[in-house]
DNA sequence: ATTCCGTTATGACTTTTATGCATAACGCAT
DNA sequence: ATGCGTTATGCATAAAAGTCATAACGGAAT
C-alpha cells in the first residue's frame, strides 16, 4: 500500500501543466528535440506534440520553438518564457512529496 | 490559473482511495445507502457500487455491508474497518491542500 | 399470499478519452 | 537530386468512463 499525491495547474478547468508536462520540456531542453525527449520519457511523439500543442494553447504562451528540416532533421528549443514556467513549477513541486510520504507514514504505520 | 492536487492510495500499483471515494463512504455513513449517497455526491449508483467493489476487492477489506431488499427497500452502513481506514484517511488529507495553495500563490503571484 | 417499495446488483450499450499508426512536409548537407 | 531525422497531423483503433435498463431482494402493508 503506498501514498501517491499529484500536482498540477489548470486553466479554465483544463489541465495545463504536470510532472508529466515538466518531464517532457525538461527532456527538450536537453536533447534538441521533440521526438528524442518523449522516447526518453517513454511517451510517443504524438502524446507529446499533444502536450505541447494544449499547453501552448490553454496557456497562451508559446513554449517550444520547432524547426522541421534542416540540419539534423530540425529541431525543438525551449523559450524563455518555457524555462520560467519550468522553474516555477519545479519551486512548486519541490518538497510537497516528501511532505506527504512523511504524513503517510506517520498515519499509516 | 490555479493549482490542483491529489492524493491517493494504491495497491499494487492500482487506485484503491482518494478523495471521491471518500466522499462516497462518508455520505454512506451519513444516509445508510448507497444509492441516497450517490445521488448526494452527485456520480451514478453504478459508479458508485464500482467503486465499492474495486476498494473491497484490491484493499481486501469488507468496507460496506449491504442489504438488498426488506424495511425501506434495505441499505447499506459502514464496517468499522471502513471508518478506521476512513478517519486515517481524512487525517492524511489534512492539511495538504493548504500546503499547496500557500505554496503556489507565494511562487506564481 | 400477493403486491408494493426502495434498495442492491449487474450486464450491455454508448460516449468520451487516450493511444498508436501511417504519412506528409521541411530544409540543410552531401 | 537524394538522404536524413525532424516536426506536423489526420485517421483508426483501443481503453476508460459514463449511462441505461432490468433483475433480485425481503420486510411491510394489503
Amino acid at each position: 500500500m503506498e501514498i501517491k499525491s499529484k500536482l498540477w495547474i489548470e486553466v479554465n478547468g483544463e489541465p495545463v501543466f504536470g510532472r508529466g508536462r515538466r518531464f517532457l520540456l525538461h527532456a527538450i531542453d536537453t536533447y534538441g528535440s521533440i521526438n528524442q525527449a518523449a522516447k526518453e520519457i517513454n511517451i510517443s511523439y504524438r502524446k507529446a506534440w499533444s502536450y505541447i500543442k494544449a499547453m501552448e494553447e490553454r496557456l497562451g504562451i508559446k513554449l517550444v520553438k520547432r524547426q522541421a528540416g534542416g540540419r539534423n532533421g530540425g529541431g525543438a528549443v525551449l523559450t524563455e518564457d518555457a524555462r520560467e514556467f519550468l522553474k516555477k513549477y519545479e519551486q512548486m513541486e519541490e518538497g510537497i512529496r516528501e511532505t506527504v510520504d512523511e504524513k503517510f507514514k506517520k498515519i499509516f504505520y
